[in-house]
RNA sequence: GGGGAGAUGCCGGAGCGGUCAAACGGGCUGGGUUUAGGACCCAGUAGCAUCUUGCUUACGGGGGUUCGAAUCCUCCUCUCCCCACCA
């Protein structure tokens, strides 16, 4: 037994695939294409840990192991390079963005070489490259054009110390991240949005296609797109008209007050002379816009001065401002019906306000009934149950024309306004004359300018010069958009561009972005699960609405991998001593042992400890592997060994496909025991197990490959064949299966019987020979189905019965 | 506040109606082997028993469905994750 060189065998396999571009790709080849990808990483300056190492090895080994099944895959990766860390980096010691981005990659790169991932190096991309972002600004152009990117005010963190908008992370405990003692204000900017809610029906209605997808992740975008059907109801106040939305219209005779949101744009116009001063005091406390926050806030309210009639029984209701109500959702402002909704029951005790039962059923005295039931004090509609009452009074207001039914979305349209420098710049000038002009096509990209201050405010507003432009309408003077895109932007069709990554004519070319496109498979972390996906999502349907593309849906199979987490079962963070570093392990046990550990504790998507015993573990098999080839002799190998490698390599496939890369590793090591345990093997049975191990274990693979005369890679050989797995049906006939155990109780038993009872599954109960039985013991025998209620079972011994195992009662 | 996931033996974790005292690792115990490296091999690892297939107690807690539940339903307790200016 000698030692192993791991790091050496590593480097070598590691430059000859780059030298012969094993993992290159093009659009010619006569395979089917397989699209894999994994979410392309935020380069942090941070540094890289095992979740990285995780994640990238997960989509590595089923790309790896698609290409043995004969697949052209394309597998690319590239960095989703803008974003806050690069400039708070840049805020905080002084480095600039693009520096901190660029040695952040090269960081990433690094350790996506030493694991020796089979990507396609030449489809690389960063999103800080103006030949990336350039088209980020071309599509917002098309955006504008199709009235799908608009500006409006909308409410942002802001420290005024600073200057600058805060983004949820840089506000803590209601405190600007930089300035403990100053408290964030909430301000309102013009700004601009994707009007990602003209899609809102579509992305609702298309998760139904998406067949292989988490259900919980479905579940969690549909929560989010929220779809409901509802009433909208016309109320009077001030004699204005103010919409409401609701879902229950059958309580709108328990309307005690109704409560408009605090953001809301026309909360002025409700507040009395009298009021203000309440409601000025009441918005100066709600702190941040941090939606964080917001929930965990106490329902907070007060009074507006305005009263609003309910046009159901003309009854005036006190208007209050809240801070539980969302300003974009619906019309800003709810009906409160406190005796039958938890938030208004809240309020309506809180500020003393009265509660009126609408639903019969349990008592409202402690909080609101939420279930069913029969109306009272509805006037006409009592006694109607409410889930009728609901299309009763709907109807029934509408043809007061007050009320129509309307379905309703929670989604709200995307706010991409950023006003920080490391984003793209929004591609639009402003002009005194002609207002918001597009910058023409031609002058893009419209690249940062490098000459910025950071420290105070937006860094893109000290830019001057930058900013001082001409309108490309009129030719005045005009100045530059400063709010940049946010970095979800870049993400949401990048992996369009990956097929055609360098074309700088377009934005692909379309012939190569369809045959490649949608991703067969992709994977990521579910934190993404109602934002970049869905971002994505809508993305692929603009583009496929301009002719770009001709999917639907941009990843057919998504796969969410778990958290790998400290040994001590918390996540790794430095604060708490618990990080592992990978280049550490790598060093120790050699990159395949990491890689085959990463998947042998736990199903992928789930989280898991890390622990150094385990890592042990895998290295022992690792060793054991490499011992046994260098001491095999390559002759023939037994029948019941090709038989179980035939049903292994089935059985592999199968668990590869659905991603549970731990029953691969199961299945290997016991194919592997059985197998070493001879001295001699057949050629085709030592290299298929290789085969099999590769997409784990990539090099020692090679390295073994080649030592049995090889002269190609195992990185391109073809997977080995597999058979039906044979159903091992324990068909060996019940009936002397029943002789045997009335034997062997026979043996135990001291006393005489005269009867046998015999119970069977119901199933079985046709194939039993119950003359046989009786022949064979002359004794009365009776057989009955386990789920016979008439049957004769003294002892219960029917609970014993199992398939093919009766149980036996005799007295 | 809303949404999602989960709770299995000493530990990590499989299992998702019968073949389950429960895969596979790790640990531990006993034996062998080597004594040169975190080495290797075999057996055992809920309790009891007439110790080749028997009984009892077991899969967070209670209740239920079923001939049969770790697996299905329901309630409870606890844990973790996500929430649109972090990506």
């Amino acid at each position: 037994m000698q030692q192993t060189n791991f790091a050496a065998i590593e480097k070598k396999w590691q430059g000859r695939w780059e030298k012969e571009k094993t993992f290159e790709v093009d659009e010619k080849s006569k395979k089917q294409k397989h699209y894999i990808l994994e979410m392309f990483p935020y380069p942090s300056g941070l540094g890289l840990h095992m979740g990285h190492a995780l994640m990238y090895t997960l989509g590595d080994i089923y790309s790896r192991f698609k290409k043995l099944q004969g697949f052209n895959v394309l597998h690319p990766m590239g960095y989703d390079a803008l974003g806050l860390p690069a400039e708070n980096a840049a805020i905080k010691d002084g480095t600039l963005p693009s520096k901190y981005t660029k040695k952040s990659i090269d960081n990433f790169t690094k350790l996506f070489k030493k694991f020796g991932i089979s990507y396609d190096w030449t489809r690389t991309l960063s999103t800080s490259d103006p030949s990336y972002y350039k088209w980020d600004q071309w599509i917002f152009l098309k955006m504008l054009e199709k009235g799908l990117a608009y500006q409006k005010e909308s409410s942002v963190n802001w420290c005024s110390k600073c200057e600058t908008v805060l983004a949820n992370e840089q506000v803590q405990n209601g405190m600007c991240w930089r300035h403990e003692e100053t408290p964030v204000q909430v301000k309102k900017l013009k700004q601009w949005f994707l009007k990602i809610t003209d899609y809102a029906d579509e992305l609702y209605e298309g998760l139904s296609d998406l067949k292989d997808w988490p259900e919980r992740t479905k579940t969690m975008q549909r929560n989010w797109i929220g779809k409901s059907h509802g009433t909208q109801i016309m109320f009077e106040i001030n004699k204005k008209e103010w919409p409401i939305f609701t879902t229950r219209p059958d309580t709108i005779f328990g309307v005690t007050f109704m409560v408009v949101s605090a953001q809301h744009t026309r909360l002025d116009s409700l507040v009395t002379p009298e009021q203000e001063m309440e409601v000025d005091k009441f918005l100066k406390k709600l702190k941040s816009v941090s939606e964080k926050d917001f929930g965990a806030m106490e329902k907070e309210g007060v009074f507006t001065g305005s009263y609003a009639i309910n046009p159901a029984n003309n009854e005036k209701v006190p208007v209050y401002a809240g801070n539980f109500v969302l300003a974009d959702y619906g019309s800003g402002m709810v009906m409160a019906v406190p005796a039958h909704d938890k938030r208004d029951f809240e309020f309506a005790k809180k500020y003393k306000i009265k509660i009126t039962q609408v639903v019969s059923g349990d008592s409202i005295t402690k909080k609101a009934y939420v279930g069913e039931g029969k109306l009272i004090n509805s006037e006409k509609f009592n006694d109607i149950s409410n889930t009728q009452a609901k299309e009763k009074i709907t109807s029934w207001l509408e043809k007061k024309k007050v009320a129509k039914k309307v379905i309703n979305f929670k989604l709200r349209d995307w706010g991409i306004s950023r006003q920080r420098y490391w984003g793209t710049p929004i591609p639009i000038i402003h002009c005194e004359k002609c207002g918001a002009v597009p910058v023409p096509q031609k002058d893009l990209p419209l690249k940062l300018p490098e000459k910025v201050k950071f420290g105070k405010g937006n860094p893109l507003e000290t830019a001057t010069e930058w900013i001082k432009t001409s309108c490309p309408r009129c030719k005045g003077n005009a100045k530059r958009e400063t709010d940049t895109m946010d970095t979800f932007v870049n993400s949401s069709w990048y992996f369009l561009r990956y097929c055609d990554s360098s074309n700088d004519k377009a934005i692909f070319d379309k012939k190569k972005a369809n045959y490649w496109t949608p991703v067969d498979y992709y994977f990521g972390g579910s934190e993404h699960a109602c934002m970049h996906l869905i971002y994505s999502r809508f993305y692929s349907k603009f583009l496929r609405d301009i002719g770009l593309v001709n999917f639907d849906e941009p990843f057919t199979k998504l796969f969410h991998q778990g958290f790998v987490q400290g040994a001590d079962g918390n996540k790794m963070s430095k604060s708490l001593g618990n990080v592992v570093d990978p280049y550490e392990i790598i060093d120790k046990f050699g990159v395949d042992t990491l890689r085959l550990f990463l998947f042998s504790v736990a199903s992928p998507d789930k989280d898991y400890s890390w622990s150094e015993n385990g890592i042990i573990g895998s290295f022992k098999f690792v060793k054991k592997i490499i011992n046994y080839y260098s001491e095999v002799k390559i002759s023939s190998s037994k029948k019941d060994i090709q038989e179980k490698f035939a049903q292994t390599v089935t059985l592999v496939e199968k668990n590869f496909e659905k991603i549970e890369y731990r029953k691969v590793t199961i299945l290997l090591r016991e194919f592997f025991e059985q197998f070493s345990k001879e001295k001699e093997n057949s050629k085709e049975i030592l290299e298929g197990f290789l085969i099999l191990c590769s997409s784990f274990c990539p090099h020692i693979t090679e390295e073994l490959w080649e030592k049995l005369g090889n002269k190609d890679f195992i990185s391109n050989a073809e997977w080995p064949k597999g058979k039906i797995v044979k159903q091992e049906i324990s068909q060996n006939n019940p009936t002397s299966k029943i002789i045997e155990e009335i034997k062997s109780i026979q043996n135990k038993l001291n006393s005489s019987y005269e009867k046998i009872y015999v119970y069977v599954l119901p199933f079985e109960l046709s194939s039993i020979n119950q003359s046989k039985i009786k022949n064979t013991f002359k004794k009365d025998v009776t057989i009955f189905a386990v789920n016979d209620s008439k049957k004769y079972d003294p002892k219960n011994k029917a609970k014993n019965t199992r398939p093919g195992k009766p149980s036996i009662y005799v007295e």
